[in-house]
DNA sequence: GCCAATATAGAATAATAATTCTAATTCTTA
DNA sequence: TAAGAATTAGAATTATTATTCTATATTGGC
């Protein structure tokens, strides 16, 4: 079955991520990648046909990892009051993976997909539309009257601990202390 | 007393910003702003030593414009009421002066800073420490109790409205209904 | 009108970074 | 244990982009 590889693809794509979360992604050059995850640059085109495929697989992990917290939860919000918890995901999620979170959170997403090929592409507009989605349905649950529900749930959900987040970002990592801040606020957004 | 330039150092800088909002730093190059401005590199080259200076540059005229603004509304806000006021500084910007807006709200810092020589680098510690003192300065003020208050008056009044406007930019401009939620997060942020 | 000063112009060069290519290593299995 | 697959390894090549350099054109004052 041919020679075990010494990384996981996972692992390169984890390895870039580090490297996009701290020079950004138009700095991040896959001779940056491979030192990082200790591969020769041979090896990362051995498995990824190009940096710009690597920079879409970066977002679409750290997007996808965000959405498996971010939608069931919001899905399962029943009342605004619930809904505003789901605002605590983002600083949770920044806490528990910091390069996931600043790739998300200090970058745009444009900057990791601009030059991606179509199929990385589709992926990641899928991510996207998945998140719009379960706005959408949740806005009109939570706030059927509100014309405009789903951009205020979109700025209460996600922009406000979003900036929140990004004040400490990407030295630090968001205190403890921030979480009925942004808990109080996204409540207040609501209303 | 020499030819006439074509353009002024202002507009150089402003050329570059509209570059770099819609690129990113990373990917901004010097062509690419020698052709936004309307003159050839080598003009470029006659007016900044490099394109890091320039990036700086970029930034700093960014974060300037944005302080202008925001510092004489927080040293004037006397009530905590009034504090969550100065959160519209941010929506208010960001709708008068797109490029600039894009720059400081959906890029980082560093990107635009990091190769800088000196010089700019100092001007840009500066201006950010302006700001710091600014909140400093407030939140002894107006959250004498709290011993995080400059980091909770920085998440209320630069957090908080810069997520909220970030959920429309870079594509669009935050709709005037976003205001109000701003304000309200701001207050229930602050209490 | 001529001279010095200041810019424009854009071609030439140098640096950096992406990508390709050729070998050399392991691992599996037959 | 030899063959073939999958990978490491990194040198060579190509592409892109920053920077320098050598004219050329304007402008203002004498």
């Amino acid at each position: 079955m041919g020679r075990k590889a010494h990384i996981s693809d996972a692992d390169l794509v984890a390895a870039a991520a580090r490297v996009a979360a701290k020079l950004g992604p138009g700095r991040t050059t896959i001779n940056a990648i491979a030192r990082e995850a200790g591969v020769p640059v041979g090896s990362v085109y051995h498995r990824v046909p190009s940096r710009a495929a690597l920079l879409a697989e970066v977002w679409i992990a750290a997007a996808q990892a965000f959405a498996e917290q971010f939608l069931p939860a919001l899905a399962a919000a029943g009342t605004r009051e619930a809904a505003a918890d789901v605002a605590l995901v983002t600083p949770r999620f920044a806490r528990a993976n910091h390069a996931a979170g600043v790739v998300l959170l200090a970058h745009r997403r444009d900057e990791f997909l601009d030059e991606a090929p179509e199929g990385p592409r589709a992926r990641a507009a899928r991510l996207s539309s998945d998140l719009q989605k379960g706005l959408g349905d949740a806005a009109r649950r939570l706030l059927p009257n509100d014309k405009r529900g789903r951009e205020r749930l979109t700025v209460a959900l996600i922009g406000i601990p979003y900036g929140a987040v990004r004040v400490f970002l990407p030295q630090a990592t968001p205190p403890a202390e921030l979480d009925p801040v942004i808990a109080a606020a996204a409540r207040a957004a609501l209303d």
